[in-house]
DNA sequence: CTGGATCCCTAGTGATACTG
DNA sequence: CAGTATCACTAGGGATCCAG
């Protein structure tokens, strides 16, 4: 049962906080971007062993979305055994200092966090 | 099977990214967030017409985690029929320009995005 | 090496009904 | 009005095995 009302909370596709939240909202997409950021430029084995615990399947699906986001460049090297590098597109490279102000928040703020939600008895 | 590695983009409870995922990530937290913010202080009912589509249950499990993490705070009116109001806290304002910073993000490229969408062949 | 394909399990979500 | 309880469904994610 549809409500009626709509406005710019509501989440039709072009809302700009499910825009957002489908690119950096996910488990792995984030921790992916600042990865490439930091580091550059790293094949598919690198990411896989700087993101702990991340499985391929899932590093697979992640770079897949990115790619398709525009955020993250795929390079295929036509050999045996194959090689491929990522690194973050100009679009990509547009979104990381807003996801570092957000890491910086976080960073300042997790003690307080954690605090409450201790003290929060439910 | 655990990896071996650990580095700050794995995914303790003290990583930063996870951190501020579980806050932001989920489907509803940001909305509310940012409604909260414009609007300044709202009952349920009114974030529930505000935010369409989301139901009671969600509206309730998302407002209680917000509470939870000291990022939004809950006044009971004990009368009846029962009166609650919701409103940011310091910890939750603070927050916001980074959330805006990421909306406007999105907004100024959420074209690109879909275009590069449309156009990754799988 | 870089994935794809498959199976499976759980966490998140939604619908509905009910309550103080 | 402001939730809770229950059920049921699905999408996200992990393990494992297979392939160019």
């Amino acid at each position: 049962m549809k409500k009626e009302i709509e406005n710019k909370y509501t989440e039709p596709s072009d809302c700009p906080v499910r825009n957002v939240l489908d690119r950096i909202g996910d488990k792995w997409s984030m921790l992916v971007l600042l990865l490439l950021e930091e580091k550059g430029l790293l094949r598919f084995n690198e990411i896989d062993k700087h993101i702990v615990s991340i499985s391929q399947k899932m590093l697979s699906v992640t770079l897949k979305g990115l790619e398709a986001d525009g955020l993250v460049k795929r390079t295929i090297y036509p050999q045996v055994p194959p090689k491929v590098e990522y690194e973050l597109t100009e679009l990509g490279q547009s979104l990381i200092p807003h996801l570092n102000t957000l890491v910086g928040w976080a960073k300042a703020n997790m003690q307080k966090i954690e605090t409450s939600r201790l003290q929060y008895q439910n």
